[in-house]
DNA sequence: TTTTTGTAGATTGTTGACAATATTACATTT
DNA sequence: AAATGTAATATTGTCAACAATCTACAAAAA
């Protein structure tokens, strides 16, 4: 029997290695939402047969990164409005769930380090620096969803933001908001240092809806 | 065996006919949790070559279902107890929202094919059928997420119970509990039909905790 | 001009062969 | 008898060729 340390240290096979490509490359933009992707001109640039492109589509294809038209080729999803909205009615109550369980679970380390990353929010919505902002936005919901101690939610949840990084004006935030989002964090920190699992779920759960209403907001106006 | 349609043959490809065949399998039983599946011996059996396998592997991976260990082979997953009740908190929040949603949408039609579905589940207690009740009981949560009109939240609804079902006791309902269960639909309907949000989500998030308190009592009853 | 039809080329779907790795069977040593 | 090493077998990983289908474009018909 072998054991699983070694199993870890044999390298990753072709397939999965792909898939790590294909996935890097859309959530980089390299790969737009809507475009083909073409079988061998990608196995020929990654230096593999078509096989493992094949399954790692199909990967993807789960992932719902992908999807596949019979005899005419896989393409990056688009993401409508319409879905991303209802993403984010998902991550809501995915939110609220986190929140009501950190409450009642979280140490002081834990916290220390919620209070730091909030910290951190603050200096760059006052340094306007938003692509910091950003980051520190996007690790401070998954590091919570860590937080709460279950898996299914934290792998279940970075699915729908994978997901959701293929509504095309999803990620892109604007300076004028920041300050609010950035107060709104600072109420779910609040929430969960009084160690209240319902004001915890509320502050989350608001906090992802008026992200959603400002999505939409953001997008009704880019429409025209 | 049935001649497949013309529309049958352009939507579904080798992969994904053997994708749709070993998902009946596991959930049917035939392959059991933790199980290895042959490759080779699978290509065969089902008349196709190893490639279609593989890629319904990979889709099969990725959806839960299965695991690979790399150059070991695949293996029907296998859901821990504590997995399980992951699991049951998530969806918890899941039917909460799809009751929330549901009461402020719900049509006169739609109602009556509730009360007719409890209506059913209630005979299938009277007359201690299981397997009835069973099947109705998937059939009424499945259906008011297919109406809650959030289809995320219904493909991801049905992607946790195809995953719980990997939980070996999970379908193992007993006679002495279906009289509970079933009036917490009563109430569940009874709610919707008020058009009253909160006390839909409460009924339905309330269900799904009761229903994850038995599985664990049975879990524990039955190791001893 | 617009539409239809037919062909050549490109792309995907599927297969069987070969290479790399793991498992098994069995002999050998302790 | 248990443990260890080794050859034989089985299984997975990868590749390249072939078949089926689609796409692009030119020629013919309306």
């Amino acid at each position: 029997m072998t054991t699983p340390t070694i199993a870890q240290l044999q390298s990753s096979s072709l397939t999965h290695v792909v898939q790590q490509e294909i996935e890097r490359a859309i959530l980089a933009g390299d790969f737009v939402p809507g475009s083909k992707l073409n079988e061998a001109a990608l196995a020929m640039s990654l230096g593999v047969s078509r096989g493992p492109v094949r399954e790692a589509f199909r990967s993807l294809e789960e992932a719902g990164l992908l999807r596949t038209e019979k005899n005419r080729g896989v393409f990056v999803r688009a993401i409508p409005l319409d879905e991303a909205i209802e993403i984010y009615d998902l991550r809501a109550v995915m939110e609220e769930l986190a929140g009501r369980l950190l409450a009642q679970s979280i140490t002081d380390q834990q916290l220390n380090e919620l209070r730091e990353t909030v910290s951190n929010m603050d200096k760059a919505v006052f340094d306007k620096d938003l692509n910091t902002y950003h980051k520190l936005n996007v690790f401070f919901h998954e590091r919570l969803m860590e937080m709460s101690g279950n898996k299914k939610l934290l792998s279940l949840y970075k699915k729908l933001i994978r997901e959701l990084s293929l509504f095309r004006r999803a990620n892109i935030s604007q300076a004028d908001v920041l300050p609010l989002s950035a107060s709104e964090h600072q109420n779910i920190v609040k929430a969960i240092e009084k160690k209240d699992p319902l004001a915890a779920a509320k502050a989350l759960f608001d906090h992802v809806q008026e992200s959603k209403e400002r999505t939409i907001l953001r997008h009704q106006s880019s429409q025209g």
